[in-house]
RNA sequence: UGGGGAGUAGCCAAGUGGUAAGGCAGCAGGUUUUGAUCCUGCGUACCGAGGGUUCGAAUCCUUCCUCCCCAACCA
């Protein structure tokens, strides 16, 4: 062993980790570990999904075990069919395989026996309070709960109402089945919660096989213990569901249904992200008023809505991993995610030429016969990214942004007089500008020197300013859109009293530039593809482009250092 | 007058009685044919507050404060 070997950084493990180590170390599970990741097929998985995606699979991985996919469809009221498919699509592209695919649907018979042997055992009775009478009962923070006038009726009559429920013989809502746990608890979960529910809704699996569906707490333990989860890992608000969980499952007492040591639930703190809403119902929303283009418009933090961006699934691992996980109440800041794929991108994604807002330049000294051909590398440090030829004209596009009729302090672009290099191809400046009838700017007249073909000049002199450009006979027009935040807040929802959440919605939030001219190879390019435009940003090709007619999103801009010197003064 | 959680720099987050890691953001410089990248340096964090134990406390005890979740036949 070499002494100068670096030495290992000791990673430090967060409480998850720490659980499931300690597990390993005590074999509580025969050092199985088995997570899963339980969405409702209700809506578009987002960002902070992506973080509970990449905890429970992470650490399944981590500790050499696997994890479940499984669908927690016991509501079929809110649950399509459309929702499972974009799920499975996006944990995919997530880059994650699960090991098995499991519909809590398909536990629906089993459900039902315990619920049968919960009843049996004295642990369960058949409700026939309305759903008034129910909260009425249950009490409050500071009124003990009432034991329903049924809670004592006898097992069998309970199997049989229980039985007749499923058969169908009591109107939507007439029964429920309850657990009977305790209606003085502190904890309002414990007050005989509800089990079952008579509902007569087509549920996109099962059909209308079934008029009784089980709730969430008795679901999703029970759901767990069967696929064997070592480790089911929730959000914070489930915090004191878990002694429910735990109720459920040890009533097993002769160990007929499940197998021992039980799951443990653990909670972890739900990501929160600046400028933006991220729960399913608030994005519902946005979608259904057209606040938005739907669930993939690339300004939604869902995972479908980065991907369209042009976000990388790596950069979203990454995100994942460096907000960290705790049981803190948490928000996160938009900028981590912009640093995430910035440094992704960087070092993967090819460098192009693209003008946004088209500013003519016009070479006058150049005549069309100098016209000449500059090789451009796709990456400054990347050779194997190889390099492209790019026509060069006497005229051009530059961005209209480099141009300024008045210098600010430190301005390196263009600008009367001003000598400025166009990226690769020669130096030029300034002489005269063109405007309108209006006295607005509509053409640069500058003079090149031949000299300084290639970039630099033989006398050594230095210029500050890179620009980049397009020829103006070479370019294609293609539509670009920009993205900003989606709110003009960085918690939409701290509304003050009477404020709506959604009139905070940021109307700049899209931009979409229809004039912008790009290098003549990007007319090929394939939705899905990205570039880094140089100077302004990552560029991804959305789905909405057509062969000749590209079309770009912005994915996240470069650091803009200029921008803080121009607000500094 | 209930139950359950959480409080470490602007945002995350290590730390588990021995004298406050790291990342993002920010600031200052260097390199640069992207004002990008890259490199270097920069934060007296009164560890929510007060008391206590201890040679020594972010870590232990205690009182208090603040914030979050829970009273769907949602998950």
């Amino acid at each position: 062993m070499s002494a100068d070997l670096p030495l290992p950084e000791p990673k430090s493990l967060h409480f998850i980790e720490e659980i499931v180590e300690a597990d390993r170390v005590e074999g509580k599970h025969g050092g199985r570990v088995l997570t899963r990741f339980p969405p409702e097929p209700n809506g578009y998985l987002h960002i902070g999904h992506a973080k509970s995606i990449c905890l429970n699979f992470g650490l399944a991985k981590a500790y050499g075990g696997a994890t479940n996919l499984r669908f927690d469809d016991t509501n079929p009221a809110k649950e399509d069919v459309e929702y499972v498919d974009s799920i499975r699509e996006d944990v995919r592209w997530l880059g994650f395989q699960w090991q098995s695919e499991h519909y809590a649907s398909d536990y629906f018979p089993i459900f039902f026996d315990y619920a049968e042997y919960l009843i049996q055992q004295g642990k369960a009775y058949v409700c026939d309070l309305t759903e008034a009478e129910i909260r009425e009962y249950r009490g409050n923070f500071h009124v003990p709960g009432r034991p329903s006038p049924t809670r004592e009726r006898a097992h069998e009559e309970n199997l049989d109402l229980f039985r007749r429920m499923k058969a169908g013989e009591f109107p939507d809502g007439a029964r429920v089945l309850r657990a009977k746990i305790d209606m003085l608890s502190g904890n309002m979960n414990l007050r005989d919660p509800l089990m079952y529910r008579i509902r007569r809704d087509h549920h996109h699996r099962t059909g209308d096989a079934w008029c009784i569906y089980p709730m969430y707490d008795y679901a999703h333990g029970v759901s767990d213990a069967l696929e064997t989860i070592t480790h089911s890992i929730c959000t914070l608000e489930f915090e004191d569901h878990r002694p429910l969980y735990d109720w459920f499952l040890e009533q097993d007492v002769e160990g007929r249904f499940f197998q021992r040591p039980l799951p443990r639930q653990i909670e972890f703190a739900r990501l929160n992200l600046t400028y933006t809403v991220l729960s399913k119902r608030r994005l519902l929303q946005l979608v259904q008023d057209g606040a938005v283009r739907g669930w993939d418009d690339p300004r939604m933090p869902t995972l479908c809505g980065l991907r369209r961006r042009g976000y990388t699934p790596e950069s979203v691992r990454a995100f994942a991993e460096r907000v960290g996980v705790a049981k803190r109440d948490m928000v996160a800041d938009v900028g981590l995610l912009a640093f995430c794929i910035r440094e992704d991108l960087e070092k993967r994604v090819p460098r192009r030429m693209a003008v946004l807002r088209p500013l003519k330049v016009v070479i006058t000294n150049m005549t069309d016969a100098e016209a000449f051909e500059v090789e451009l590398s796709n990456h400054p440090e990347d050779t194997t990214l190889g390099t492209r030829k790019l026509p060069f004209t006497r005229e051009l596009f530059i961005e209209g942004d480099d141009f300024r009729e008045e210098a600010p302090k430190k301005w390196f672009r263009l600008a009367p007089g001003a000598e400025v290099r166009l990226r690769g191809a020669c130096l030029v400046t300034c002489r005269e500008v063109v405007k309108d009838a209006a006295g607005n700017v509509v053409a640069l007249r500058c003079e090149w020197d031949p000299a300084s073909k290639g970039g630099n000049a033989p006398d050594g002199r230095k210029v500050k300013g890179t620009l980049h450009w397009v020829s103006a006979a070479h370019a294609l027009k293609a539509e670009v859109r920009l993205y900003e935040p989606l709110f003009t807040r960085e918690d939409p929802m701290a509304v003050a009293e009477g404020e709506d959440w959604k009139a905070l919605l940021n109307p700049e939030s899209l931009q979409i530039l229809t004039e912008a001219r790009v290098e003549p190879s990007l007319g090929a390019a394939l939705p899905g593809e990205r570039f880094q435009f140089e100077r302004l940003g990552y560029f991804a090709v959305d789905p909405d482009s057509r062969p000749g007619a590209p079309v770009f999103n912005r994915t996240v801009g470069l650091k803009d250092s200029w921008s803080k010197i121009e607000a500094k003064q």
